[in-house]
DNA sequence: ATTACAATACTCCATAGGGAGTATTTTTAA
DNA sequence: TTAAAAATACTCCCTATGGAGTATTGTAAT
């Protein structure tokens, strides 16, 4: 666009740098936006965030130390004129919904093309909405989806869920965690009924598929 | 390195726009490497390759109308000099161990930085096999080398194996395929003991890793 | 035809898992 | 500062699983 504008100034934060270059070298030639941050962490984020003023926010959902849906709800909560749009591989639609209840101005696949993108972080700055095709479609096509949606873990749950996924009997998680048996049975039977399963093993592939593993 | 050798012609594989993108980015000023093709999906590199002669395939495992592993066999079996580096967001190690059993020259996490990625290339063409950082945590080298000592499974076992890690109980296991509970129970008792434990989960956790799943 | 091994099916026993509740304390968010 | 959610721990009951055997029939290779 205009030459004179001032640029944008963006943040990137995803834990794979190639995701990052990837945003580099869409954004460079383009004369509205300037990246101004890349973070791998969030905490390295949250920290940079103290200091600094940025426009935009290009958010991974899934972080090493972090999740981006309540990333997203922290800084919507600190300016809400800071554009945040998800990025991320998860087309679940839960997580899509999650992410724009917490304010996020939209939501883009990573298999989005350079187009798509640029054309949402326009979309994004006019105020608008914005997804990136593939989940658009799959929102047009909500009857066929799956009722199933991603269900809402506690840290205690996920952390449970992690030693279940590696083998441990109910004991074993009960000693390392310095709780009663009993009690990791309760949160066993939670993620069961969570994940609408009675079966340890399907539990554990599909907590694999949403990427809880 | 020196500025008038003659370049390695790469092409990327991967359905992510954004990593094709990266790879540019992080391959744009090493004046070693031209890319001369960048794909989203196994079909059209694969008619790519019917005329084309390149150096270097990064190839993503995942892609949306096929299946890396195999395609890196079909690449080598073609011409064993081409050098194939799977790319992927999947750190387990049944998929490394079956690209390298395929031919591959490597195998690269895309959480992998800029420096980790050129240093692969840069083994990968010295003839070394390359693992990104986080890929050789998972594994000692010695290990992928030596044989599998995996245990021997019947074909009754196998596919019993298989209804278990779908997360079927014995009891529908022994329905589908007509025999009675009893009859599973033993067969899924040879299995836990053939694979030392005595955890379901560890059972199939193994037997992916071996590559039965 | 003999010898393996596979596949089948059972016994008995002990423990772990799954379903459905209730209840207290502690933490976190509104 | 409350109200909600999470984490803790328990009850009872029943079924599934895991461990250790034994035994018969089927099948494939020598």
């Amino acid at each position: 666009m205009s030459d004179n504008k001032i640029k944008r100034k963006v943040v990137i934060v995803d834990d794979h740098p190639l995701v990052i270059e990837g945003f580099k070298n869409v954004l460079k030639d383009h004369l509205d936006f300037q990246i101004v941050g890349q973070f791998r962490k969030a905490e390295d984020f949250q920290h940079f965030m103290t200091t600094e003023v940025v426009d935009i926010i290009l958010l991974d959902i899934t972080l090493p130390d972090g999740n981006g849906i309540h990333i997203c709800r922290e800084v919507k909560q600190a300016n809400l004129e800071i554009i945040v749009l998800g990025i991320s591989n998860l087309s679940e639609r839960s997580i899509v919904k999650q992410m724009l209840h917490n304010g996020a101005n939209g939501y883009l696949l990573k298999t989005a093309d350079s187009n798509d993108i640029l054309s949402c972080l326009q979309g994004a700055i006019d105020g608008e909405i914005v997804l990136s095709q593939e989940i658009k479609e799959l929102f047009d096509m909500a009857d066929l989806r799956k009722p199933e949606d991603f269900p809402e873990l506690t840290k205690r749950e996920k952390q449970i869920l992690q030693l279940l996924a590696e083998g441990k009997k109910s004991l074993e998680i009960a000693e390392s965690l310095f709780i009663s048996p009993l009690t990791v049975k309760t949160h066993r039977a939670t993620l069961l009924q969570k994940f609408q399963t009675g079966s340890l093993v399907i539990l554990i592939n599909k907590a694999k598929e949403y990427g809880l593993l």
